[in-house]
DNA sequence: GTCTATAACTCGATAGAC
DNA sequence: GTCTATCGAGTTATAGAC
């Protein structure tokens, strides 16, 4: 699919819109505007809101799949790999956006079931992921944490997502380098 | 004031409502409807929404003031004033809810300015607070991490509202003692 | 596939009686 | 302090022309 056809667009305005604003919080009339076409238009596509929140969300858990096979074909260390999921999120954080997923996941209550499910997957996929490398670093000497690592992945998935819904609290002092940090000096401790 | 004061009914179904649903989806209808009164009643003590959020802000602010100042007066060890702290979350977890500060920091950009810094406030004083039990609990040679305290607090702060925000799409796994037990592992890693 | 027009509803907010 | 009644604007969504 070509990245300027109508429903990239869409789907590409409406995520930044969640990401800013909130799922609540941004109206078809609001994406008809920034897509720049009338809001009868977006219905052709997606015929009800809930349906274009679950393909949005559809379309990140499936990026969220390339990205992690992509770390993982480099080969490099486990701690490089971590560093290279957590500058997802701190590229996030310099847009002053928070996470697809996070910004939804506060909103929970009021979605639809498939995307409550959605949502639950990317969490889900993510700190599976972070245990796996966490876990391969542990044997391979990189890290010397003695805990479970699925306890580490649900700590720092959690950071990571509060840290970006903090940050823009925060008048500017970034704190997803700092989350980095804290995470990466526990893990090695000794 | 008396706790079934108008105002105060009010107060507590809002929150609850925020904490549950999220400021952008819940409406005077919904509120009018939990205090059972009429809508234009809530404007008579609120005139406008952006007014009501404000009021819930600083209160729940005024209540971490005591709350932070009454743990400090039990004179227990620094560890055990956190657990205190971090009880006031997996209380909160466990009514299925977010935290206020955490909800409202999600929508941030749709909220007035006095409320964004209300928000930030928060943030600021609990982050203050952490900070001064870890540092104190390095001089009584409690912890034993190398950091700063102040990266810890933040990156303690970040976890608990994003772990609040994910756990609900966890399917009841518990995920603030999981981040209790990784922080005090970490803080006391040699 | 996009448009105009509009339905049907909810929103925050106000006026004025009681 | 709470009510009824209402306003104007915004919301999602649909019908039907092009």
């Amino acid at each position: 699919m070509r990245a300027n056809e109508t429903v990239v667009r869409l789907l590409n305005a409406a995520q930044l819109l969640i990401q800013e604003r909130g799922y609540n919080a941004f109206s078809y009339k609001d994406l008809a505007e920034k897509v720049g076409i009338r809001t009868a238009s977006i219905h052709y596509h997606f015929a009800a809101k809930a349906d274009l929140g679950l393909a949005l969300m559809e379309r990140y858990v499936e990026e969220l799949d390339r990205t992690l096979a992509s770390i993982d074909r480099t080969r490099s260390t486990n701690k490089a790999k971590l560093k290279s999921f957590i500058k997802l999120y701190r590229d996030t954080e310099s847009c002053g956006a928070i996470c697809l997923c996070g910004s939804l996941a506060s909103d929970r209550e009021t979605l639809s079931p498939p995307l409550q499910e959605a949502v639950a997957a990317y969490i889900e996929r993510s700190e599976t992921w972070i245990a796996e490398r966490i876990s391969a670093g542990i044997q391979q000497g990189e890290f010397s944490f003695a805990g479970k690592p699925a306890d580490v992945a649900a700590t720092l998935m959690s950071s990571l997502q509060g840290g970006l819904i903090l940050s823009r609290s925060r008048s500017g002092r970034p704190l997803l380098a700092t989350i980095q940090r804290v995470f990466f000096s526990a893990l090695e401790a000794a």
